[in-house]
DNA sequence: TTGAAAGCGCTAACAC
DNA sequence: GTGTTAGCGCTTTCAA
């Protein structure tokens, strides 16, 4: 064949044995110089690096991977939506991964494939990586078929372990931001909380959802019935007319910013003030969380951390097969707390503490300049 | 037999040999059935499809690369950011790419990198990939240096023809969209439209502030300085309150959807309803644009057209070196007329048309203005 | 329509 | 510290 095509422009990209031929030395060398192994003197070294780069050599991956046995790949499953959430986490990975020298491949679960997560982490293996993270899955059934075909590392990012031989768990931490979310609420003076889930077959709306309900059972308070809601806003909206309609409804917890965004719609447009009627606390700090009316308060995911930590374990899992794999450290929480709860209204039956008014609801205070106040700061 | 069968183990996959082995033939033919070259009878296929399942044979990509020169992957740089328009063209991107049978090899530009996209492209290069996207690109002033170094095809998206040998452009609609928003205001009567523009080392924001700039020379209508944000809510928060302060303005046309919101909310607390008093118009349709007080006219962007249509490009271009690009279509432009824009106030000097509030950024221009009219009040 | 031989550019053992 | 010798699993001639 014509020798390294798609290269070099005419006569093939340089190898290896040219550098070494240039430099004086044997190829075996040159790959030790760029394998970063020891035992190379730093005259050696320096005499492989200048030839390298007078020729302009850079390492051939294919035969690398051939030759070694590994690619240095990862590759990522993703929901392949822009939700906020899941991009955050994809970014995540990729800056994590690429601290790590390997190289990130990505494949989108086709929304309606039957073939779902299994069929995207098939076609990763076909393509080879020596790692997959999962990102944000979703309950398709197919974990036990998964798991017989996994023959690499895995980690699976916002969902409980893995049925696997090699998998790790992170992001976990769903539940307990939930949970301080719904003990802001309760804090506040607020009877109990309604909760306005993702879709279920979501890990990380049913940890919300858990983290919600753990804590209302623990402080013995009512456990109203959940509406589920598919992540829009537009399914926020639908889940605010129907709770507006709820008597003592007086505080919610949307499980992501979206949705309590389209709730916080329907609820001033029922004639609900927020925070002063109802109370509302989203999920994840969208961007735009800050300046909606009223600000939003919410639960902001430590994307980057959890991206990284996760990525630091499936590559040391990835490079010591035999070693325990890394213990896993609990994300920190960050409650934002902005302009979208506040105490219930006085004790009067609905309707009436209300207030009739054609302004925007919730034109308060200045806190909106700098976004509000975290908890973390 | 000997080998492969069980493939979790350590002892190594099957192999194409050990295919032809088991159906009996040779190797090369194995290779031909999984190329799917011609010559090869209907029977010899079936047998060697039939021991590859067997066996539970895959290919080997970086054997077939090595021995190829071709890697069959796409490298995609990105700006590593989860907004929501860059978000969307790589979830379009990657959906297009694999309806083609390549791979995804996705890189970040990292923040603040001196190394920019010339160094995502280089790392690309060095992973070895058969064509590349750039997404959004930022002007980094490398555009020369890129251009050596590429020796393969590179599809830009949302930016103008790229100093390449081989590239392509597509989705450089943007100028066309920001016409229309601009036109819509005009056509509702206001006088003329300020610009909230994105970073000006983005060609999208370039495009767009072109686009509304042609419109107003066009129409001989004033064109009002243009205020700069970074794409984030908070910038547009910012702009909102430089801009509530200028006389006899009426519409805004903000680069993203963000910095609408951001704007807009900084407006209301002024005191200046929207779209009362000012009209806005957003770009790009986040999914919470509907749902925002008051929803928000906006600019909808065809990123999954573009990115499948741009990648149909590429590949023809990687796989007929020779031929001629294919070319570009005109993407659709889809304004979403909603609730933040409407016909201007009446002809009276600001300060005038417009409610006091008892906010007290008033105290800005309150002396100048609202104390000289308040016969309006 | 099929097969045999010869690498692709690198890493892995083992010598020196 | 450095070099030698074999392959990794596939595609590519070229021959049959």
């Amino acid at each position: 064949m014509a020798r390294g095509a798609g290269r070099g422009g005419s006569s093939g990209a340089p190898r290896s044995v040219d550098v070494a031929q240039l430099a004086g030395v044997s190829q075996k060398t040159v790959s030790r110089v760029f394998n970063n192994e020891p035992y190379v003197s730093a005259d050696v070294r320096r005499r492989v690096l200048e030839a390298a780069a007078e020729l302009g050599y850079r390492l051939n991956n294919a035969a690398r991977a051939l030759a070694s046995g590994r690619t240095r790949h990862i590759g990522v499953v993703t929901l392949g939506t822009a939700l906020y959430g899941p991009a955050s986490l994809i970014m995540g990975v990729e800056r994590a991964v690429r601290d790590t020298g390997y190289a990130l491949r990505v494949v989108n679960t086709v929304e309606g494939d039957p073939a779902g997560i299994g069929g995207a982490v098939d076609s990763l293996l076909d393509q080879g990586v020596d790692g997959i993270v999962i990102s944000e899955p979703i309950d398709d059934g197919q974990d036990g078929v998964l798991a017989d075909r996994l023959d690499v590392p895995v980690l699976v990012l916002g969902a409980p372990p893995f049925p696997a031989p090699r998998a790790l768990a992170a992001g976990v931490g769903a539940d307990l931001m939930a949970q301080t979310a719904t003990e802001h609420l309760l804090d506040l003076g607020h009877q109990t909380v309604h909760h306005l889930a993702g879709p279920q077959q979501w890990y990380s709306a049913r940890d919300r959802m858990e983290g919600w309900r753990s804590v209302l059972i623990e402080k013995s308070r009512a456990v109203p019935p959940v509406i589920e809601g598919d992540w829009s806003a537009a399914s926020g909206y639908a889940a605010g007319r129907e709770l507006a309609a709820v008597d003592d409804m007086t505080a919610v917890f949307a499980a992501n910013d979206d949705m309590a965004i389209g709730l916080v719609r329907a609820l001033t447009e029922a004639g609900l003030r927020v925070p002063e009627d109802v109370s509302v606390v989203g999920f994840d700090d969208i961007p735009v969380a800050a300046y909606v009316t009223p600000p939003l308060t919410t639960v902001r995911q430590p994307f980057d951390v959890v991206a990284q930590e996760g990525i630091k374990r499936l590559v040391h899992t990835i490079e010591n097969p035999q070693a325990d794999p890394l213990p896993a450290s609990e994300p920190p929480v960050d409650l934002v707390v902005r302009a979208s709860t506040a105490p219930p209204p006085l004790q009067t039956p609905r309707g009436r503490g209300r207030r009739t008014t054609s302004r925007p609801s919730g034109d308060r205070h200045g806190q909106s300049l700098d976004g509000g106040s975290s908890a973390h700061d």
